[in-house]
DNA sequence: GGAAATTACTTTGACCTGAAAGCATCTGGG
DNA sequence: CCCAGATGCTTTCAGGTCAAAGTAATTTCC
């Protein structure tokens, strides 16, 4: 028989294949991954940018989005261009086809998906919300403990709230902590 | 600014990353990587077993397993052999020093995070892991639309309903869907 | 009994992922 | 002025992931 958290593990996995397998039907439909298409829609949003924002606010590592930036340059959808204040950092910003390709592309969940989210009642999403919200909270928070390891009994400060300084990009998401409080 | 919606993605997003941080936080502590002491322990439980039982129930593509188990296999932690009965079939089978790393695996969560899961109030643990579920739900039967578009208004079947046949496997997980109801 | 379909697994290919190392550039102290 | 450290990005490496194609063995149907 399984632990709660067992269940919950198992639950997690689930939604990181269900996920996955949205993303390899998006390139079948419309040419872009999930990650391509995440990292499209926030240059387009902050455009111009640099890849380290970009990281950032997608959650991602820089090396992954070197790599995608890769791609999407490759098929001319944005553009690279070294910036001459400070030749180290790079600015991108997205082309005349990238726009008209996003324009084109689908939500990044599943409409099905949202579209199943959006028939539920308010108070139910509100609280999936916040559940989700609080379980990546906790594992935030978690994973950066790391090797010192927390003896059970004292809270290492508030295990609720996002310690790491992402100031630059500003709330961006993990939005309002408590929203069902 | 962000709806509902969208703050669940992102939501969903950091805990994908979470979860695969942690993974490589295990790699470094104990020579194993989330998904194959997932898949050790699956074989552990339903020993011995074939891949394609052990993909069902860790949730993972046949080939995936294929490239875990091949790299279990090099470390002498599983064992494959060919089955007399049907030498297409293969038995997989944990070997005694999978046993012995297993024993000293840490679970598949952080222990932190198990930590302060335990801290919760039941009912909250229970919350989560129906929220999880709900979602996943949401989702294998979202993905598997796929192109024959669903119309807002009319409900495929039962949304939360696994219409899969993963009988072989029985309720290895997908467990209690009205959890809280 | 033998070709065709099915089943179980592996291989290949493309992508995502992050740690660690590398490279180029900038900045600050001497 | 110049060199050490910091900074921003890319490369390399190892792994996870799945679809599609490939291989081997079994079953099914004439």
């Amino acid at each position: 028989m399984l632990s709660h958290e067992d269940q919950i593990v198992a639950a997690i996995r689930r939604i990181i294949r269900a996920v996955d397998l949205h993303s390899r039907q998006l390139v079948h439909g419309h040419g872009l991954t999930g990650p391509q298409l995440a990292v499209l829609q926030e240059i387009s949003r902050l455009q111009p940018v640099s890849p380290s924002v970009v990281a950032k606010s997608a959650h991602l590592s820089q090396p992954t989005v070197t790599g995608i930036l890769k791609r999407l340059e490759a098929r001319n959808l944005v553009q690279r261009q070294k910036s001459d204040v400070d030749r180290r950092s790079v600015t991108v910003s997205v082309t005349e086809l990238g726009k008209q390709t996003l324009a084109a592309s689908p939500s990044l969940l599943q409409d099905d998906f949202r579209t199943a989210l959006s028939r539920l009642e308010e108070w139910e999403r509100l609280q999936m919300l916040s559940t989700l919200q609080r379980i990546a909270s906790l594992m935030d928070a978690t994973h950066l403990e790391a090797v010192p390891h927390l003896t059970p009994g004292e809270i290492p400060d508030g295990v609720g709230s996002n310690s790491r300084e992402e100031g630059s990009v500003a709330d961006l998401d993990s939005g309002p902590e408590g929203v069902s409080s």
